[in-house]
DNA sequence: CTATACTTGACCATTTTAGTCAGGTATGTA
DNA sequence: TACATACCTGACTAAAATGGTCAAGTATAG
């Protein structure tokens, strides 16, 4: 299982984007330089997640990005799936190997990882741009 | 954050060991052979869990691993930390990077991994070999 | 004294990560 | 219409992590 910077880049990405979206699309250059992450990065990052519906681009000057939901609509879940960060353990494959081929030790840690995931997944569920930005908001003050 | 091989791999060999180690202790060989795991890599596996007591090892012939605890009192959290399977994210460093340096964005992401953490870690706390144990005895029959 | 099994540490191929680089293309504004 | 801005795309890559292998031991039961 991996979570790594581009899920953490990504959410911090759009918190920022959340907050400052209100009148003009924000450009991938405010968030980099405001937050410390490479253009380039966040580029490829934004590119994933307006296929998957979460944010627009609007090209030009003065262009930039804009949600395309409201903040208590994205979850945390949509997010890292979006950037392709699957809370996924490693499985044991379909392949006969020794250890998860119905034997006497079949599969100890298959449902385990299994339970696990639900685990994690209910908490990104449960989270959402918006309840970050408060949390933000109050920290602020 | 990271959970991989190495993690499953202790949980399972621990699990086996538990099962067989009732009257002599238990060879990393046969391990390795029961669940296809790498000797030479069961080994440094094994080496960690020594070192953080969660086995004692007899060496010689019919030499072998035990268990230093009852199933029971094992947690997986006290495995995966054996082997150095941290549920740790990436952090934000304390080196003034932007994001997390007391400015108007500062660690969105610092507390919702500190969240994470805490819920999986508790996920794990709950877990002992024990549990697996039956579990996996149930699956048997 | 020898086979077994633990012990240690160096080494390595492959994959993933976290980017960089080099080109584009679209569009608002002057 | 020119041009600056900002999105868009894909190829490339250095560094780290992963999942091992290999070699050379040491301890001990029989």
């Amino acid at each position: 299982m991996k979570l790594t910077s581009k899920g953490r880049y990504a959410v911090m990405a759009l918190v920022d984007l959340a907050r400052f979206d209100n009148l003009n699309p924000v450009s991938l250059r405010d968030i980099s330089l405001r937050q410390g992450i490479s253009l380039d990065y966040l580029e490829q990052i934004f590119s994933k997640l307006k296929k998957n519906k979460i944010v627009q681009s609007i090209r030009g000057t003065q262009g930039g990005y804009v949600l395309s939901k409201k903040p208590n609509e994205i979850k945390l879940t949509n997010i890292f799936h979006a950037v392709d960060e699957k809370v996924k353990t490693v499985q044991c494959k379909k392949e006969s190997k020794k250890g998860c081929n119905g034997k006497a030790t079949k599969c100890v840690t298959h449902n385990l990882w299994d339970e696990l995931e639900t685990h994690i997944n209910s908490f990104f569920e449960k989270k959402s741009l918006e309840d970050l930005l408060k949390n933000n908001t109050e920290q602020r003050t």
